[in-house]
DNA sequence: ACAATTCTTTGACTTGCATCAAAGATTTCT
DNA sequence: AGAAATCTTTGATGCAAGTCAAAGAATTGT
């Protein structure tokens, strides 16, 4: 199977990487997705104090759980991730899907333990901040302090639109805002806009967009009977994506 | 009505309030909540510049909506607000209810405009608070920085567990949930454990909790029938709480 | 390479909540 | 105080998505 976008590591569970493979931040290709821009150098080598260390995260374990205390951020470097909250009689609600480039842990801030799960869904390696560093640094480089609000805020604006999608949206409305977010998402880092390999079970997928993984596989085969998408399994490619954002959203398109 | 929690002030719709009126935040019976703890005079005195004025809102009119540029995060010091998110086919979520101690225009910080409303569901009054002036004192008392990130964490917690109720759970178990924490937070800031006036309607209920206004009238209707709550309109008297506890969450009550 | 496990699809049937409707209660406005 | 507007309750009916079931496809482990 097609499998464009991944790196496969094939290592022990979850392991700290050895400092010769550390790379700092100053170098790294993903630095547009999780540092400020604007940087002189100088500034740029301080910063790369932020990242500890690095570890891998072998696909189906778990990178922190519920209940864990809080230390770090994680930023992932390579890889995709779940997260997810449960409730006491085993219910699992999935919270977010998170890939290259994005910030996972900020949960375990209020409260100095975490209050949801990050399981990787294929083998990962996330930069490792732990975050009484990055308040430090914080303190001292206002432009990373804002960075922080940033990505603490977009977080709660990214839940905002869950919320609508799970409150007021029907299957076929969240299937097609979430395909179209994920490619969005995928395209920012250099894939197809059109072509993806989903890395989450249809029960993921219903999980989180509050539907039964049923219902998840036949909204996709109506998509595809409708000649919207085309999907073999975890591949889709979207044919009409004009198509699929009228479904998401009748208003703006033609 | 019984109204025991509200106070009411008839005032023009949202007017700045004169340097008289400005209480300092050292003063503030709702330092614990708004504020970090352990803090000695002096730093205590610095921290009032933190709230440069206040501003009353009166009942039904916004404090900000969606576009509007982002400067300020408000602390609620008397009142009740909601915020909500709109699809452009102008279907509404409400994303969350807020009262006394309880910040919010977070989401105004990733993109510099706010991406939801804040409408006042009572006259209410807030602490304008600007976010370069958050920023420039976060760098200067790390407590305070710890504090606004705790602030931000505890939000994407909120709404995690919002997820859950959305995705997972039932409506007699969302309203039960809704009943229980709102109930929790009253009884924080000095209110009975048991009884409530709701500052919203049957409708933003139901928008909160994905689902519609006449299934949590009836939903209300039942709990009622079964002895859960006594309801007139918009009174609550909670009778049995471990009755609500159960239908929240089935395990961990007897 | 084969067996076991996990994941996906599809069909038949059920159900919880939505929709539509109308009356009654409460609040707001003049 | 009376009229108008808004909010709440309740009943009757419909439907989108859930549940149950089973076969087929893909992946994993030995």
């Amino acid at each position: 199977m097609l499998k464009p976008d991944v790196i496969h590591l094939h290592n022990m569970n979850t392991t700290v990487i050895p400092d010769a493979l550390k790379v700092a931040c100053s170098n790294c290709n993903l630095r547009e997705l999780c540092m400020p821009v604007g940087f002189n150098q100088d500034d740029m080598n301080k910063l790369d104090e932020v990242v500890a260390t690095r570890r891998r995260v072998k696909q189906g374990s778990l990178l922190f759980s519920n209940g864990d205390p809080f230390s770090s951020l994680y930023a992932i470097r390579t890889g995709f991730f779940k997260t997810s909250v449960s409730a006491e009689d085993g219910r699992e609600q999935v919270t977010g899907f998170q890939m290259a480039g994005e910030i996972i842990g900020l949960d375990g801030i209020v409260s100095e333990h975490h209050s949801c799960n990050a399981v990787a869904l294929e083998d990962s390696d996330v930069c490792v901040m732990p975050f009484a560093k990055v308040e430090d640094l914080s303190r001292e480089f206002p432009v990373l302090q804002r960075h922080v609000h940033k990505i603490m805020s977009r977080e709660i604006v990214r839940e905002n639109s869950v919320m609508m999608l799970l409150g007021n949206m029907r299957a076929e409305e969240r299937l097609a805002a979430f395909l179209l977010n994920l490619v969005q998402r995928l395209h920012a880092r250099g894939f197809s806009q059109s072509e993806l390999v989903l890395r989450m079970t249809r029960e993921e997928i219903g999980s989180y967009l509050g539907m039964k993984l049923e219902t998840v596989s036949r909204t996709f085969s109506k998509f595809s009977e409708e000649g919207i998408i085309e999907v073999k399994q975890r591949y889709v490619r979207i044919i009409t994506p004009d198509a699929l954002k009228k479904i998401f959203n009748p208003q703006t398109c033609s």
